[in-house]
Order: structure tokens, then C-alpha cells, then sequence
DNA sequence: TTCTCTGCAAATGGTTTGCATTGAC
DNA sequence: GTCAATGCAAACCATTTGCAGAGAA
């Protein structure tokens, strides 16, 4: 996917980020994996070109794209894990492959369907997963 | 919450799990707290009775206690928390404040609504919570 | 040239493990 | 008395930090 790293690379200088060789390998990751990787994978990528490439490049920087809203962050039992933020104007939840981690858009909303919170309860945010297995995954 | 409390090493004794001193304070701390509860806090808890207590005791019981549905755990992004499962039978999710960490019953389920998965992904499981601040935490 | 970003190395914090001892049944 | 649970210490793993040097603007 291209088209998905360029636009990536853009949203990046267009927050006045340094465009290093090392991020464009990040980007990289994130444009051509359909779902969630884990940071350990993401350094072993660009291992491949960078043989020494360090992990703490890897966390500064995702830590630097979660927070310019780039990718998100999920935290699964086995450890943290992030992906491409599809449309970052776009309210989504996903279906969620516990297999191969991939994720499937989920257009329904639970939280605009009259929820009742208790007395004086100012609601923030939500979380809406569902896991399952996806077609590919199941032999 | 005594009566927590008592059916809470009820339900460990019918599993036929010995009871130490230290799981009763570990069944105590859950059966207190109104919401979730960091590794830490358990391990400060019964180190006032025990001032020798490990924290291992502390991760095997939770790992323990997790395994055999008594409580549950949650993964929030500054670390894991547990709380005690209001019933164990009874399918629910939760408010949570993220302020005091205390939790809010929500009867509506989702995932009965309709939902419809792409093509061929067997739905597992699921998670939906509400974040927000409580009456009490709004100050 | 300037100032951010990187790699290194070391520190950190949470969690797990092996093993001898303690203690519940 | 038996076997599971504890405490200790050390290992482990993911993540973070300080600092000097490299490299993007």
C-alpha cells in the first residue's frame, strides 16, 4: 500500500516531524499491516535495514504516533499492541481477530443507543471490541 | 462486605484450595473495594498484616483467582487491575471512573444487537466499557 | 549551523521462576 | 505426614532514561 505510507509520511512532516530513515520504516510497518503488531515485530523490521536499530527509537516513535493520533494502542493480555488508525476523523470499533490480529471495521455504536449512565456519571470515552476468528484463520 | 468476604472463601474453599492467612487478605482487599485494584495496592494491603508477604504470593493468587472466575482483570494503559466479578453467572459490563477506578453495572449487551461479523469470522468474545468520571470523583 | 533524533548502555518496574522451608489438611 | 503455598533471591522481559554523537532541516 503506497498510497497508505505516503499519506502517512505527510501527516508526519506536516507536524513538523524530522523525517529519519528509521521512521520511514515504521511507517512502513503500519502501511502494509492489516492489523495489530506488536513492538517487537516492528523492530525486527526495520532491523532489516537498520542492523542497528534500537528499541527505544521504536517506543519513542510510537509513543510520538499515538499521541500526534496517527496509530492507536490496544492492550491485549499477551502484551500491547498498535495499528494504523483507519480514517482519524472516523468513529469506529472493530472486529478483532485473535489469531492473526487483523481487524475488520465495525460500523454499529453501542454508546448512541440510549445508555443510561448512574446518577452524575460524566461519560469520557468507550471501548467496543469484539474478537473472534476470521475466515482465513480458520483452516 | 463481610458477607463477600465469607463467600468469597467459600467459593476458593469449594475449589478445594487451602486457606492461608494470606489469600483471607487477599479475599478481603476484593471484597472491599468497590472497583479495580492494581497488584500493588493488594500487595500494600496485606503487607500490613504480613510485613513479610512477596509479591509473588500476590501474582499467583491473582493468576489463581482469575483462573478459576472469581475475579477478573482488566488492562488499562497505566497497568493491570482486578476486581472482584459481581456474579459470576450474570453477563455484564461496566462503567468504569477512571478517577477512582470504581465501577458501574450497564445491563446493555451489545453484541445482542445485531451485530452482523464479516464474512465467515466466528464471534468469540467480546468487550464493551464506558469511561467517565463518577458523582463522587466530580468534585 | 542548529537542534532534533538516534544508538548505546544502564536503569527501571512489573512479573515470573527455582528452590528450600513453612504450614494447611 | 503429605503436599501445596510461601518467602526469598534472582531472573526475566518490556519499557524508559541520560548522554554523547549523528544527521535532518
Amino acid at each position: 500500500m503506497e498510497d497508505k505510507w505516503e499519506n502517512m509520511i505527510k501527516a508526519m512532516e506536516a507536524k513538523g516531524i524530522r523525517m529519519t530513515a528509521q521512521r520511514k520504516m515504521i511507517a512502513k510497518v503500519f502501511s502494509f499491516s492489516a492489523g495489530f503488531v506488536l513492538p517487537r515485530q516492528i523492530h525486527s523490521f526495520i532491523s532489516e535495514s537498520f542492523p542497528g536499530a534500537s528499541y527505544d527509537t521504536v517506543y519513542r516513535n510510537l509513543r510520538l504516533l499515538v499521541d500526534i493520533g496517527l496509530i492507536e494502542q490496544f492492550n491485549f493480555n499477551e502484551g500491547v499492541r498498535f495499528k494504523l488508525k483507519v480514517n482519524p476523523d472516523q468513529h469506529l470499533h472493530y472486529f478483532i481477530c485473535t489469531s492473526c490480529h487483523r481487524t475488520y471495521p465495525l460500523e454499529f455504536c453501542p454508546i448512541e443507543n440510549g445508555i443510561k449512565p448512574p446518577e452524575s456519571f460524566k461519560v469520557m470515552g468507550h471501548k467496543f471490541e469484539v474478537y473472534g476468528i476470521c475466515g482465513d484463520c480458520a483452516d
